[in-house]
DNA sequence: GACGCATCATCAATTTTTCCGATAGCGCTC
DNA sequence: GAGCGCTATCGGAAAAATTGATGATGCGTC
């Protein structure tokens, strides 16, 4: 029995779609067909119920699901355990961040990790918050960053780091100039925000109410990048993660001005399924996002450290886990 | 990645032998030895030292072995589960039987099995007690059948029959028309005996001990079938299970007496590994030996016999649970 | 310590399996 | 009910496992 095709015939269940497992796997649709095939007929049952549009799972399949999933696991983990025996980091590790924190810093994380461990695989997605969490949850992906991240149930997070919350304007505007001003002084302005089923929407009014301060809403959008294009435009000004702003207040585009009279933070953490043990490549991944000595800088408050989560009893010779690379 | 490979692998490892394994899968040695090269590139670590005569686990070998065991029992529990679902019986189901069971009693048993489960494949092996031992705990066989059956450590065992010792004589011996004898009239018999190594050897010893009669030991053999030759040609008397002598019996080649004032038996067992659930089909394969008539004949004394190990919860259908073949 | 035996690796040829692309059928949605 | 998206099916192509022959190596024996 060829375990790829079980493993196949798991992302079909996950995904529930043969076309959407196919692609995912680099082979063809037919293919997928057939492989799923191949193992009812071996067990001369039906998995998959294909008259149902989406697929549903035949109480046969279920059963076969729920086995197969903790197999592949199983068997992730013992390969991963010879592969530890010669400190090999190989295997994939499938990562979700959300766009805000993807597309500003991950290039940099994930080429650092494409040279330690050039025998790893990675993959990187950059998805709607809420997509991160299905990917977890469904576990489609191994790590998910987020913002704000939720624990509890099958979900445990990793503190990662804690962006400071800084006030956005445009270059012409009257603030542009100072480097600091007291929250007070927002009250009244327009305001470019986050929509509402955002997370971060939420701690910004619970923030804002908390220091009697209202403005004026005139845009909201579910990302930084349209809320940085507001603002450079003129329709307001925004509360918004220092470092994802960093680039354009460099250019010139827009100001940043520092609030000097609280402490708004933008946790960033990494999720991950709870039961599921992270494998040796996953936890490399980690290490690097944690080791990182540019994240220290960036997390502007005294936070502790998030600990480092990789142990490794035996690494003898010089391999990557203390090691850094100059930036 | 093949289970297969993984499968011969392991089968490689438990027989110490390339060769050996690849015989028992039906696949050529040199296919074998191709498909461990393949799991050695995908780890790219040795699993086997092949340098050693016979050959020798590696560090990564010795981790890789213990995972993969516990994989493919999972794996085939798995299937199992699924197969259990719409009440087909399929899989393999390893058989060692000593002589003296097997040769006498598991064709007729072997046949009922294979009419009632078609799909199932038996495979049935009679070995000398020590090695029927050996494929148990070396998960080379599913069931072992054995007289006097050891329990403890990582054997579990199921009484099977109670097969009453009877005193076989030559047909010309005096007490060949006696149907029944007191012991103490065996006492300074010649006699013909199981070899010292073997456990019922050791039994009948104690048992003439206890009864104060002593014999006059002039053969010693490590089987029952040699053991009736060299009675049938008059060497001496012997003291064996009762179904062992009936065909001999019966074609007047040798003559049985039955202990009026003792009540030897020699116990029969199913033995198999404790933590290792049994597969279905092995299950069903127990449920044909305790289930059959015959049996409860032959187990003369009145023994509380093994509860019934298989339970269905679901078999609806007229499945062969409950079903007995006339004899 | 050389010989023979048993065992395993290697190689090219062949068989078997898997995979692909195109096409047809079916369920779901509008 | 037409259109769209999804999956099964089919023949041919590609990849893979398997084989048989041959060579290398360890191990016991004389």
């Amino acid at each position: 029995m060829h375990l790829n095709h079980v493993e196949l015939f798991c992302d079909v269940v996950a995904r529930r779609s043969f076309s959407k497992a196919a692609e995912a796997a680099g082979i063809s649709q037919s293919s997928a067909s057939q492989a799923v095939q191949a193992l009812e007929e071996r067990l001369g049952a039906q998995l998959i119920d294909r008259s149902k549009r989406p697929l549903e799972l035949t109480a046969a399949g279920e059963i076969y699901f729920d086995g197969c999933r903790d197999l592949l696991e199983s068997f992730r983990r013992i390969e991963d355990r010879v592969l530890q025996l010669q400190d090999k980091v190989t295997g994939r590790v499938r990562v979700a961040a959300i766009y805000s924190v993807g597309l500003l810093q991950m290039g940099a994380y994930a080429g650092r990790f494409r040279e330690l461990y050039p025998d790893a695989e990675l993959d990187l997605d950059y998805l709607h918050p809420d997509e991160v969490y299905n990917r977890v949850l469904g576990d489609e992906t191994d790590l998910g960053l987020v913002s704000f991240p939720r624990e509890g149930g099958s979900l445990s997070s990793i503190r990662w780091q804690d962006q400071p919350m800084v006030l956005v304007v445009p270059s012409r505007h009257a603030l542009a100039g100072s480097s600091k001003i007291r929250v007070a002084e927002i009250a009244g302005e327009n305001y470019v925000g986050f929509t509402e089923e955002l997370t971060i929407r939420r701690a910004i009014d619970r923030w804002l109410r908390q220091s009697h301060v209202s403005v004026n809403v005139v845009h909201e959008f579910d990302n930084i990048e349209n809320i940085k294009r507001a603002v450079e435009i003129g329709a307001g000004v925004a509360i918004l993660p220092e470092p994802t702003v960093r680039r354009e207040v460099e250019a010139g585009a827009l100001s940043q001005v520092r609030l000097a009279d609280v402490r708004w933070t933008r946790p960033l953490g990494i999720v991950h399924r709870r039961n599921k043990t992270l494998s040796t490549a996953a936890s490399r991944f980690v290490e690097i996002l944690l080791s990182d000595e540019d994240a220290a800088v960036e997390s502007g408050n005294g936070a502790p450290r998030a600990s480092r989560l990789h142990k490794n009893g035996k690494s003898a010779n010089g391999r990557a886990s203390g090691r850094r690379v100059p930036r």
